[in-house]
RNA sequence: GGCUCCGUUGUCUAGAGGCCUAGGACGUCGCCCUCUCAAGGCGAAAACACCGGUUCGAAUCCGGUCGGAGCUGCCA
């Protein structure tokens, strides 16, 4: 049997990362047993329609890395893989339901089931469908259908008994039918199939044979199953994921702008970062292994590891993984991912970013980082003389403005073609050793004076260089006044 | 409320009765290196939710308590 496992979304606009990480699982353990990954959008909201969104989901699958072998753009046997273009292939099914006495055709309205709904709880009970059209007669029921008066199709539960199935990671599950069932809509009036009827039909018609999902649908999982059983159809393996929480009482959320896969890559992660990171977010590899591979996850990667425990995202950790791929990413594409951000301050302003980008890689966390990091060179900050004084570096304003005189004549020296780091730094420290001073006493001051910040990605001769001769002197004066004024 | 699930350091986790004086990673703190920061090196603090039971022996098994989450929609 080949395995075939799907991701099925639906359209918000955005792809939340506890999706992402499904998707991810459902994907490595099709890889990893050769066989399908399957999309399959599920819009069967109306209402919810987003415009755009499916594109949302496809390029945040395929930046991660997780391309379909089947779905709605590439095709597949078994399409359309968009439930609304499937729209009607469910009722024939629920028909064939409401013929077995396993459904049956409800003409309640909502504001009739709202009423119930109400006095139900008013006197401190559960509510739960009444079965209030399960007893219409069948002329009664066609009279009314004749009549044009709106309907669903419910499913006629059983209220008694038990349903027992088995989770891959939580195991046997029993349910008492009269807790866990009751008649859920399975055809809405607007005549689309509720999730979790087309969940069911797509499932079994697109051959699913392991479904991932969140372990939000555990407790539904008995009414999915007495659906497949009234079809006759084989029940597929459930593995439920455990969800993905902010902190220890809430989901990541909309609200907290650190639910979706978008609002970190917006901030500067790398998706493969992310990717690794939210691997790990439930699963482990049974060894101390961290850094994998996409490949290398589906050869890893084993639903028997899976954890039962609800995991917190602890961007920490993240922030941890996606400064780890920066410092083991080549230069060449440091730089080229640096630039833009280099850009938002430092445009026209004719720094080296090439050596920029060496200071800076080991440096970055994530990239939204980088502009305040870089700023200084721009425009130098306004600062207080404070800064000159450091205690173990033995300076204070008295000392800085005897180092930066040291400093001025020494740099004013080098010819503009020959302001190169190397060049910088001997003839510094050949000052500095003449002098008598400190290595720190001489290299903060000059550091402050150019740069204006207490600390900078790299030390007083590397900014120097980055500067340039006119720059570097023209705030070395700044500086020296600064001092004569205090 | 009912049903279901979960419960090892702040966080992710290892752990499937003796290998645990509970291991690893992130974070935190300290020291070293050092012209700052970062990186790197070294080190430290930090957990079996609680109470009973089973057993020669329990983080591991059982029961209860407490805590948290999910479901209880013509949302998915």
């Amino acid at each position: 049997m080949t395995v075939r496992t799907r991701f099925a979304p639906s359209p918000t606009g955005f792809m939340h990362l506890g999706g992402v990480r499904t998707a991810l699982y459902a994907y490595l353990f099709a890889k990893q047993n050769n066989g399908k990954f399957i999309l399959r959008i599920e819009d069967t909201d109306q209402e919810r329609y987003v415009e755009g969104a499916t594109d949302v989901i496809y390029d945040t699958l395929r930046a991660c890395g997780l391309n379909w072998d089947e779905g709605p753009d590439v095709g597949g046997p078994v399409g359309p893989y968009v439930q609304s273009e499937r729209k009607d292939t469910y009722l024939p099914y629920a028909k064939q339901l409401v013929a077995s006495g396993h459904a049956y055709y409800c003409f309640c309205s909502k504001e009739e089931i709202d009423t119930r709904r109400a006095a139900v709880e008013a006197a401190g009970g559960t509510w739960k469908y009444d079965k209030h059209c399960q007893h219409l007669t069948q002329e009664e029921v066609e009279a009314k259908l004749a009549a044009g008066i709106p309907w669903t199709i419910r499913m006629n539960a059983p209220t008694e008994g038990e349903t027992s199935y088995h989770d891959t990671v939580f195991g046997d599950m029993t349910f008492q039918n009269s807790e866990a069932m009751d008649d859920m809509v399975l055809i809405k009036q607007d005549g689309m199939p509720t999730y979790n009827f087309a969940n069911v039909i797509d499932d079994h018609l697109m051959g699913i044979t392991h479904v991932m999902r969140g372990m939000e649908y555990l407790s539904s999982t008995p009414r999915y199953n007495y659906l497949y059983n009234a079809l006759g159809w084989e029940i597929p393996t459930y593995i439920h994921l455990p969800t993905v929480m902010r902190d220890a009482t809430h989901k990541l959320s909309k609200r907290d702008g650190d639910a979706y896969y978008s609002d970190y890559i917006d901030k500067g992660y790398l998706t493969e970062a992310l990717v690794n990171y939210l691997a790990l977010v439930g699963w482990n590899p049974g060894d101390e292994r961290e850094f994998f591979t996409l490949p290398e996850l589906v050869e890893a990667f084993d639903v028997h590891r899976l954890n039962k425990s609800p995991g917190i995202f602890d961007v920490n950790k993240l922030t941890w993984f996606n400064a780890e791929y920066i410092r083991r990413m080549n230069p060449e594409r440091y730089l080229e991912l640096a630039t833009p951000w280099f850009d938002k301050v430092l445009a026209g302003k004719n720094i080296d970013y090439h050596r920029l980008a060496e200071l800076m890689q080991e440096r970055t966390e994530i990239f939204s980082q980088v502009p305040d990091m870089v700023r200084f060179l721009g425009e130098l900050p306004d600062y207080d003389i404070e800064l000159y004084t450091h205690k173990k570096m033995k300076t204070n304003p008295e000392v800085a403005r005897t180092a930066l005189a040291l400093c001025k004549p020494m740099l004013e020296g080098i010819p503009e073609a020959e302001w190169q780091e190397t060049v910088i730094h001997d003839r510094l420290m050949e000052a500095i050793a003449a002098s008598g001073m400190k290595n720190g006493a001489v290299l903060w001051p000059l550091r402050i004076a150019i740069s204006g910040q207490a600390s900078t990605p790299g030390g007083a001769m590397e900014i120097a260089y980055l500067l340039g001769k006119g720059e570097t002197l023209r705030r070395l004066a700044d500086g020296e006044s600064r001092l004569a004024n205090a």
